[in-house]
DNA sequence: CTAAAATCCTGGTGGC
DNA sequence: TGCCACCAGGATTTTA
């Protein structure tokens, strides 16, 4: 499930295969999996477009294009992207090429079929309701401990809304939380100012060491373009440690349900 | 505003 | 070994 360190570490690779390279088509075999506009307009409108730029908003990468669109994607659940040459077989998770002047292909292959694809004028189409960049400097503790004060919500469901904070997604929100010494089902307008200043440390801590081991890939689903896997599964505390014991104080991860999402937390340091 | 539930999907898993 | 119910989960939509 890419998150932000998994969508970061696949936009850094694919720049130097596809920057400089021009689109000629598109092919599509699951019309749901283009958001917009139709698969038509959508070959009429990016034939020709050379990829200027590749970046990173929340878990989306935007494509910056020669003719004034941008081409976007959201991976969701499965979705990978894969710079390959046409000799190689077409795996039957693919729904979506995109064609390129020197002869490789852009594959979209996705088992689930949640990923999107945007074809846009204005970026701010698709990411207008996105909260600030964790990473950056819009992110700040002060902004944090201000927003999070007026919020009449559980922490855990706050942190993976992605008009709150753009990124953060299930296992980050996990570790962010653990890190921080905060119970997911703690009410966000009751933490005192220490409190909210750790949970920021802690956003910044797990998407940073995130994004150096290049994401986690827990099972099969996550995978860097070239085929490898991250090392983020081997640093996580909690996510995924149910009854394994707490590295901080010993006692057994323990799993609850949050707004419909497995929760991992320690009920010995996580207050 | 907050939240719960349903929706979209298929590979993997646990039970028998 | 085979079969099947069930789960995972990001975002959107619908319904309280």
């Amino acid at each position: 499930m890419p998150e932000l360190p998994e969508v970061e570490t696949i936009v850094r690779a694919l720049r130097a295969p596809l920057i400089g390279q021009r689109i000629i088509d598109v092919w599509n075999d699951w019309p749901r999996i283009i958001n917009r506009p139709p698969l038509p307009e959508l070959r009429a409108r990016i034939a020709g477009c050379h990829i200027e730029a590749i970046n990173r908003r929340g878990k989306y990468l935007a494509f910056d294009l020669s003719c004034g669109e941008t081409l976007v994607f959201h991976l969701k659940m499965s979705g990978q992207l894969l710079v390959v040459d046409p000799a190689e077989p077409v795996d039957h998770h693919v729904h979506t090429v995109f064609y390129l002047a020197n002869g490789q292909e852009l594959r979209f292959r996705d088992i689930r079929k949640f990923g999107r694809v945007y074809l846009v004028r204005d970026p701010a189409e698709v990411f207008a309701e996105l909260g600030p960049e964790p990473l950056s400097d819009d992110f700040s503790s002060q902004w944090l401990c201000e927003n999070i004060a007026r919020r009449k919500r559980l922490l855990k469901p706050l942190l993976i809304d992605q008009t709150f904070i753009a990124g953060i997604g299930n296992i980050y929100a996990d570790e962010a939380l653990h890190r921080a010494g905060l119970r997911p089902d703690r009410q966000a307008h009751t933490l005192t100012i220490a409190e909210c200043q750790a949970l920021h440390q802690g956003i910044r801590t797990s998407l940073e060491l995130g994004v150096i081991n290049e994401g986690a890939s827990i099972t099969t689903s996550y995978r860097k373009p070239d085929g490898g896997e991250g090392a983020m599964q081997e640093d996580l505390l909690v996510y995924g440690r149910t009854g394994e014991p707490c590295y901080r104080c010993g006692q057994p991860i323990e799993r609850i349900v949050l707004g419909a999402r497995s929760t991992h937390f320690c009920p010995g340091c996580q207050y």
